[in-house]
DNA sequence: GGCGTGACTATGG
DNA sequence: ACCATAGCCACGC
């Protein structure tokens, strides 16, 4: 069991969410592949959940799905919580989708 | 080790 | 646009 390797994706997925730009988002597809693991876009989710005590920098709020939809929404204690805030960044959320998903998305591997 | 579950994604009807 | 499938991987029982 490499600990390590596990604590290495979970930090180089808190460092890509870090940097996500205000009032843009990405997926959880996007982050895994900029960290050079396409198909881990599950445990990206997975590590955003396990991190409940989401510190500030930490913006889980602007990580949505391929579809730009907020299904992790009902993690944030609150279902309206993580709307709120993107609505408050200017981003437009309808039925639980992000409005002009395609302009906001933020591709992680620009940056990198 | 099997099995169900999940903040996922891509594809097809 | 919505639903079903299949592939994906880690975690808990």
């Amino acid at each position: 069991m490499d600990k390590k390797e596990k604590e290495f994706f979970v930090q180089a997925v808190y460092d890509v969410v870090r940097i996500i730009p205000y009032g843009r988002v990405t997926s959880y597809g996007a982050i895994a592949k900029a960290i050079g693991h396409s198909n881990m876009s599950r445990m990206v989710g997975r590590v955003m959940s396990d991190c409940k005590a989401c510190p500030e920098n930490i913006p889980a709020h602007r990580v949505v799905n391929s579809h730009g939809k907020l299904s992790g929404k009902d993690a944030f204690g609150c279902a309206a919580e993580m709307q709120k805030l993107l609505e408050t960044e200017g981003v437009i959320v309808v039925g639980d989708k992000i409005k002009k998903f395609e302009i906001l998305f933020w591709d992680p591997l620009q940056e990198i």
